[in-house]
DNA sequence: TTGACAAATAGACAATCATCTATATAATAT
DNA sequence: ATATTATATAGATGATTGTCTATTTGTCAA
């Protein structure tokens, strides 16, 4: 699993699409195609997207045959929003990490 | 206060200088100057992310005299980490927000 | 009031990024 | 084998962004 890079993490949500794409596939497997037909973007757009997010390890990623599937990865969501909002307390990043 | 932008939010947060600067002036008052002094960037360069952090309502302000003090917003910080995190949970938008 | 200092703003420039079209790759069906 | 479908990759383009220098604004001291 990709480390932590606080950076990263918020440059993959800093965007308006990215962050649609995250809803969408929040607690359900979904096809790239599926997720083209709910946006106004076009799918090599979505797959820019989707590749963004898969380094940053907030998508997990199923392929059956032709399709891929994606799926939030939530606890990694979790992990990371903490870990971020330890880095800006008291003396920050000497805080313990959750597995 | 700022209403919650998660977009807005994660961009103010994406970039390392701007990181750095919410490091800094986290739990204490700092000048500009004294920002400045601390990072390998120009004052102008350190106005610029400062006004950012302030749009996105992460820094609070405190003028005096010739000089201008930032503090990092943590209790802002924690509740946006959170309302971002409860965007991508189950049905998501429909939680109840903290004060 | 003049000079010095602190911070903000303006404008320029290069780098990054979001998007598109076109094409490649890979799997399935005929 | 060939066509079709699903996704990824390549390359181009316009918009956004991070940084700089130069300047302005505002405050204090001499």
């Amino acid at each position: 699993m990709a480390q932590f890079d606080p950076v990263l993490f918020a440059k993959a949500l800093a965007d308006e699409t990215r962050q649609k794409i995250m809803k969408l596939c929040c607690c359900k497997w979904l096809s790239v195609s599926a997720i083209v037909e709910q946006l106004s973007v076009t799918q090599p757009t979505v797959s820019h997207h989707l590749s963004i997010l898969r380094e940053a390890g907030l998508v997990e990623v199923r392929e059956d045959g032709k399709q891929t599937f994606y799926k939030l990865n939530q606890k990694r969501i979790t992990v990371c929003c903490g870990q971020l909002q330890a880095n800006f307390t008291s003396e920050n990043g000497l805080v313990e990490t959750v597995s």
